[in-house]
DNA sequence: GTTGTATTTCGAAAATAATCGAACAATGTA
DNA sequence: TACATTGTTCGATTATTTTCGAAATACAAC
């Protein structure tokens, strides 16, 4: 049985937190979760290897982010959104992000 | 006169600012200005080379994280604090993250 | 036990990011 | 004008991260 290891919400930090969230495969894994709830890998992985995903799936669980749960031969994913919520109040909102704007070219705009 | 680029608050996307916040020196030097204000890049340096920090200073201005204003041959660097916080709420305290554990040794405990 | 499915670990290659010296630019002042 | 101060840009080096195939592990069903 594998055994995964997941700190407590308390030693979680928001260096941590930020540099888990700072790769787009990683943010847009933790949104599906936020949004749909509880998967397993595989449902995650789009066409990807496993082995990389594996190693997102890492990250974000030394993080903090995600717990991992072995249920069987699937093992299943799940935010830890109330824990995360109350340990950074706003995160969540911030992971799901709904007022980003979509496309981002006006980025350039200039101001000052 | 040099003229730095910042893109509007709307345009932030959160991948931007987690990404920008993901390095150890970035978040201090946006710890520093949140906590102590307005500071000129030499006061944030430390003893690290200028064009590292500058390296560092303009990943925070692309980000939206900070604001760099010219003035005379100092420039000075300001959190976009008020803009971040109605854009990502709570993005400040987690920043500052004074709930933080120090020592983090602990993080290996186990649970699950 | 063997097979099949789900996932991790290992190790190496590729991509990305950080670091830093040297040269450059802008400003203020003598 | 020359000089000192502050910070940027460029280019090369190093360090870190991501990617992914191959081999290994765990479990469930037959």
């Amino acid at each position: 049985m594998v055994r995964y290891e997941h700190p407590p919400i308390s030693a979680v930090s928001a260096r941590d937190v930020f540099q888990a969230l700072s790769d787009p495969i990683r943010l847009e894994i933790v949104r599906r979760l936020a949004r749909r709830g509880a998967q397993n890998c595989a449902e995650l992985s789009d066409a990807r290897p496993r082995s990389t995903m594996s190693h997102h799936f890492k990250v974000l669980r030394d993080a903090g982010v995600v717990r991992t749960l072995a249920q069987g031969t699937e093992h299943i994913n799940s935010l830890r959104g109330d824990e995360l919520e109350s340990r950074f109040p706003g995160i969540v909102a911030m992971i799901l992000d709904e007022n980003e704007e979509r496309p981002k070219a006006d980025a350039a705009a200039l101001v000052r």
